[in-house]
RNA sequence: GGUUCCGUAGCUCAGCUGGAUAGAGCAACGCACUUCUAAUGCGUAGGCCACAGGUUCGAAUCCUGUCGGAAUCACCA
């Protein structure tokens, strides 16, 4: 992980708070104690129980100083006090140096954001990023594990963009293979003519068990029975055919897909993801055998006595692996390479993103190591974004008991939700039907993506339907409404004919506690997308917005906008309630959700 | 058995490169709307950060081991 950030993030100088105050320090700890490493200057933000903004922790100067840690942090605070115009007082608790500064500091800050336009989009890095999501199969319908994948991919493009990253979203479609030919072989069995597609996988598998147990039952072992059942050769020999390109298989397969297409594109619509390609296993499988035949010139790659060919890793403390049956069909693994090495040679990527579930580990790591078998250097840039399972209160989901949750509907179910319970509040009111229907799915949909990536990705995660649906709290209607909520303090301002312009606050403003820390957390902002791109997690995107949401609303709560009579006063304090709407629509949009302007 | 990941409040989760007395939400109880949106805010209660060692001035965080849980190790994808 630790070499990909290096690629993609040459740190970009990031001039927060913590650099300032340490920039300071450090020169005053040089000049008390001589040269010491920049390192050793560790600066945070008062814990609230403290009086101060701003923390130096001295242990580590400790070894320059020669002196106690009280003893060298009141030194330095004297120092930086008598050097510094901007630090107003000093206190030492402990081995910890805390520092007041003054409100001109604080408002310097909260300007500098403003001005900034570059702000929080980051700057250019030069670097080609590929970001591989969704990747859907076109027998099973999407369900919510999808959903997690689908709003990860997109997400952490979006992050991996605003780090100033050229990036391009794929979608490979999982269209053909033995898989395929099953639920195909099902169908004709079993179908009736109907048009649905998911169930035939499912029925091949009861129909597949069946024919197993009647083996058995004959007397053949379970092995054998698996390789025998006469549906199972049947697949294969329509695999076969598929390759072969068939002419009446192949329709076939191309009505079959045809069906779920459609679907597939009102659920991203939906969703609100996107791609800038869209690849076909079927188009690209062929690639991947070209692969094989290098590698097995190479002598990277063996054949077995029945033509299948593999590659042994148990040097590399992983097992054989097969890389093409022994019938020339392709495998899972074929493809993949092969998509792998087309879209090195056409993108040059620096780095590429591969977002799929955390069953897919082995599958990722055997992929690299047989890339750099392959001479391939660039393996080193392929990054696999593994993300944990969605689990039901009830447990796993299982599409042959049924406990599937189904992507669309979920979805729909979200925004009813959001509209009875907006009725219910008389939020719509004033609205025409159309803009209450943007509101509602607004909500409904923010609700689900918010409720599934604020949870750090590679861990599993729990999705309580009732829980989900919850609209208070943590969770993505909360925050939407403080922005909804500010914003209808602009309207309120031309309303009451304040004359309000967004204008820089007076140096000679002064700050409440409160808004000291709101200009922190602001001026975080910029860091926190640059660590949610090295960690490509957009849990701490969601985490931050929630934060600021929070710390808003309590501003917001202790301090009245409009009734200010003090025109500065009251300017500062919506100029900072504007900025933090703007920065949670856009930390939002990182999460690719939406943020009304009423609600 | 091998590999990878996870174990923090009753539940769902934060806690970035080690820093002060571990934080939110939900659920429970109490308080605040004639005042800019109460989808809000405030308060009470709730913890051997799985366990044991180690490194350090300092560990939920890093290292080792143990115990739990998940995934994977297919001529499936």
């Amino acid at each position: 992980m630790a070499d990909f950030f290096y690629l993609c993030y040459q740190k970009i100088k990031i001039m927060n708070i913590d650099d300032k105050i340490g920039d300071i320090a450090f020169q005053s700890v040089n000049s008390l104690y001589g040269e010491v490493d920049r390192s050793l200057i560790q600066t945070q933000k008062t814990r609230k129980d403290f009086v101060g903004d701003l923390t130096l922790v001295v242990f580590p100067l400790l070894k320059a100083s020669r002196k106690s840690p009280e003893i060298t942090g009141a030194e330095i605070g004297e120092k930086i006090v008598s050097d510094s115009s901007e630090v107003e007082s000093y206190n030492v608790v402990k081995g910890f140096l805390n520092l007041k500064m003054r409100a001109k500091f604080w408002v310097e800050c909260f300007n500098d954001i403003q001005s900034d336009e570059a702000f929080g989009c980051g700057k250019e890095t030069g670097k080609s990023v590929m970001i591989e999501y969704s990747s859907p199969n076109t027998n099973k319908p999407l369900h919510l594990g999808h959903i997690r994948n689908n709003l990860l991919g997109y997400s952490v493009a979006k992050i991996l963009e605003a780090n100033g990253n050229k990036v391009t979203k794929v979608n490979l479609v999982n269209d053909r293979g033995i898989h395929i030919c099953k639920s195909m072989i099902a169908w004709i069995k079993f179908g009736n003519g109907e048009t649905p597609v998911g169930k035939y996988y499912v029925a091949f598998d009861k129909a597949y068990k069946t024919e197993i147990k009647t083996l058995m039952d004959e007397g053949q072992s379970e092995d054998d029975a698996k390789r025998n059942a006469p549906i199972f050769l049947e697949a294969q020999d329509m695999l076969r055919k598929w390759e072969a390109k068939d002419s009446e298989v192949y329709s076939l397969w191309e009505t079959m897909n045809g069906w779920v297409y459609d679907g597939f594109d009102v659920t991203y619509k939906t969703m609100g993801v996107n791609f800038d390609k869209i690849y076909y296993e079927s188009k690209t499988y062929l690639l991947g055998k070209e692969l094989v035949n290098k590698g097995l010139e190479m002598g990277v790659f063996h054949k077995r006595e029945d033509g299948s060919v593999w590659i042994n890793l148990e040097s590399d403390g992983l097992d054989e692996k097969l890389l093409l049956r022994a019938d020339g069909t392709s495998v899972y693994m074929t493809q993949d390479l092969g998509t792998a090495y087309e879209r090195q040679s056409e993108f040059h990527f620096d780095k590429m993103t591969y977002v799929v579930g955390n069953e897919q580990n082995y599958h990722f790591q055997v992929l690299k190591l047989i890339l750099k078998k392959l001479g391939c250097q660039w393996a080193d840039n392929i990054y696999h974004l593994s993300y944990g399972m969605v689990e039901l209160p009830e447990g796993k989901m299982k599409s042959r008991e049924g406990t599937v949750v189904d992507a669309d509907d979920l979805m729909e179910e979200m925004v009813t939700t959001a509209r009875s319970m907006s009725k219910e509040l008389g939020k719509l009111e004033g609205l025409s039907q159309v803009e209450a229907d943007d509101v509602c799915t607004m909500i409904g949909l923010g609700a689900l993506k918010y409720f599934i990536l604020k949870v750090d990705p590679k861990k599993n995660m729990m999705f309580d339907p009732k829980e989900s649906i919850d609209f208070n709290g943590n969770t993505g209607p909360f925050i939407q409404y403080t922005h909804a909520r500010i914003r209808s303090l602009l309207r309120k301002a031309e309303e009451l004919k304040i004359g309000y312009l967004r204008v820089p606050i007076s140096t000679s403003c002064l700050l409440a506690d409160k808004e000291i820390e709101i200009i922190q957390m602001l001026n975080n902002y910029e860091a926190t997308v640059a660590v949610a791109g090295e960690n490509m997690s957009p849990a701490m995107i969601a985490n931050y917005c929630y934060d600021l949401a929070k710390l808003f609303n309590q501003y917001y709560h202790e301090f009245p906008m409009m009734k200010e009579e003090n025109v500065q006063e009251r300017n500062k304090r919506i100029t900072i309630s504007l900025e933090v709407a703007s920065i949670i629509k856009r930390g939002m949009l990182l999460l690719g959700i939406g943020v009304p302007e009423r609600m």
